[in-house]
DNA sequence: ATAGGGTTAG
């Protein structure tokens, strides 16, 4: 008989598979393994745990650290910093903290780059940025020196939170500590830069690339069509396509996505419609967030029926209309008077194509009516679903802000009626407009 | 020294 191939052999198919984000084909490759008592080693393992977070299943994550142990081996730095990944990624950052204290406390792993780099996104994502930022710069002390993707995380988050400056001085702070960006450095900048308008800054920033060495990918591309789309400039748009594609990059849906949000947001739908036959075209599947664009444009631009017919593409293209599709539609509908028309979308083609009208979702289209001013329509619709207590609170809440008082009582004698009282938001409005 | 981390479209 062949001998068995060495355990690294394994790892490198599986690892092969998760480059390609098939996680499932890697975790039943494991199980084959496992089966067929092929040894396995930490490594391996550590593979298929990163497989369990990246398809949302922190959990099976965790009980594979007891397979660790039970074969032997300990955990290391890497199964830990992935199952915080985990963790953060599905939004448990409280268990992600009292995990890494522990793991700090009783000194089971001493974090390294990658540990602190992955901490440094969850403090982001959940908001505490400042500490986020003590971190990074806690990280000369430590014996773990940041690197260019602590860098990369902590100049997008300055980024995103509108301090561009204080991200480019982080850009030559790090230039001049050795270590290099790299092209989602510049994308970050770029894409903040194009967000203020300011295109000179732009330029230098795609010069500087060149200088360096440094392609532009199709995030790059992406970033600059999607701010020639946002400033009309949909011709400069149509020229970043041209060029990137000669450059051997190709466009994908975020590219088409956000040249139709160019078209549409010039007024020009039919432009839009054929970039949806282009992408269709070069075999890319629209998502959710196309329709939601180009419906959105439709709606805007008066065309309520093209609108309508796109809603009715989603199914064929697999995909379900969101909630907020739907209630863009309706708005379009009570907008050019077609009322009936808009109860029978709500009662009949939003369930046909695949919309739950449970209450949570009833309640999410009314409050975003009556945020958009479309009360009266919103009460038109409550009368054919069933109102629980939340959605008797959005819909009164909704009446006084757009100061349809005498609706607003009716509604309050109709819930008192049933038994549903007021919660405490709707209360204390009520409280504020009696003063 | 095989395994873990960062960027785009409303």
């Amino acid at each position: 008989m062949m001998p068995l191939p060495p355990v690294d052999r394994f790892n490198r198919v599986l690892v092969a598979f998760v480059e390609m984000k098939e996680y499932f084909v890697s975790i039943s490759l494991f199980k084959d393994m496992c089966v067929l008592a092929i040894p396995v080693d930490r490594c391996t393992i550590n593979i298929i745990i990163n497989c369990f977070c990246h398809l949302n299943e922190v959990d099976y994550g965790f009980s594979l650290l007891g397979g660790i142990i039970k074969r032997g081996f300990s955990p290391n730095v890497v199964t830990y910093t992935t199952l915080l990944r985990g963790l953060i990624s599905q939004g448990k950052s409280v268990e992600a903290e009292r995990l890494f204290k522990k793991l700090v406390v009783f000194n089971e792993i001493k974090p390294d780059v990658v540990t602190l780099n992955t901490i440094i996104v969850g403090l982001r994502k959940t908001g505490h940025t400042s500490i986020a930022v003590r971190l990074f710069r806690s990280m000369d002390m430590e014996s773990c020196a940041p690197d260019a993707i602590s860098y990369n995380t902590v100049i997008d988050c300055f980024c995103k939170h509108g301090y561009v400056d204080r991200a480019l001085i982080l850009l030559y702070e790090m230039t001049k500590k050795g270590i290099s960006p790299n092209v989602i450095t510049y994308n970050s900048l770029i894409h903040a830069l194009c967000n203020l308008d300011r295109w000179a800054d732009t330029r230098r920033l795609l010069r500087e690339m060149v200088i360096r060495n440094i392609s532009p990918d199709v995030y790059t591309y992406n970033v600059l069509i999607n701010a020639y789309g946002k400033a009309r400039k949909t011709k400069d748009a149509e020229n970043v396509i041209k060029l990137m594609i000669q450059r051997g990059q190709y466009p994908d849906v975020v590219t088409y996505t956000a040249l139709m949000h160019g078209y549409c947001l010039h007024g020009d739908i039919n432009e839009a419609l054929s970039v949806l036959n282009t992408m269709r075209r070069k075999g890319l599947s629209p998502n959710t967030r196309c329709y939601n664009i180009l419906i959105y444009g439709c709606c805007k631009n008066l065309k309520v029926d093209e609108a309508i017919d796109l809603f009715q593409d989603m199914p064929f293209e697999g995909l379900t209309p969101t909630i907020e599709i739907c209630s863009r539609i309706l708005q379009g509908l009570f907008h050019v008077g077609r009322h009936f028309e808009a109860q029978k979308f709500f009662k009949e083609m939003m369930p046909n194509h695949g919309v739950t009208l449970d209450t949570e979702t009833c309640n999410t289209l009314l409050h975003d009516l009556c945020r958009k001013r479309y009360v009266v329509e919103a009460l038109s619709l409550f009368h054919i679903m069933e109102g629980d207590d939340v959605i008797y609170n959005t819909l009164i809440r909704g009446c006084l802000q757009n100061k349809k008082y005498k609706e607003g009582c009716v509604l309050l004698d109709e819930m008192h009626a049933r038994g549903i009282s007021a919660d405490n938001s709707t209360t204390s409005m009520l409280m504020d407009l009696l003063k």
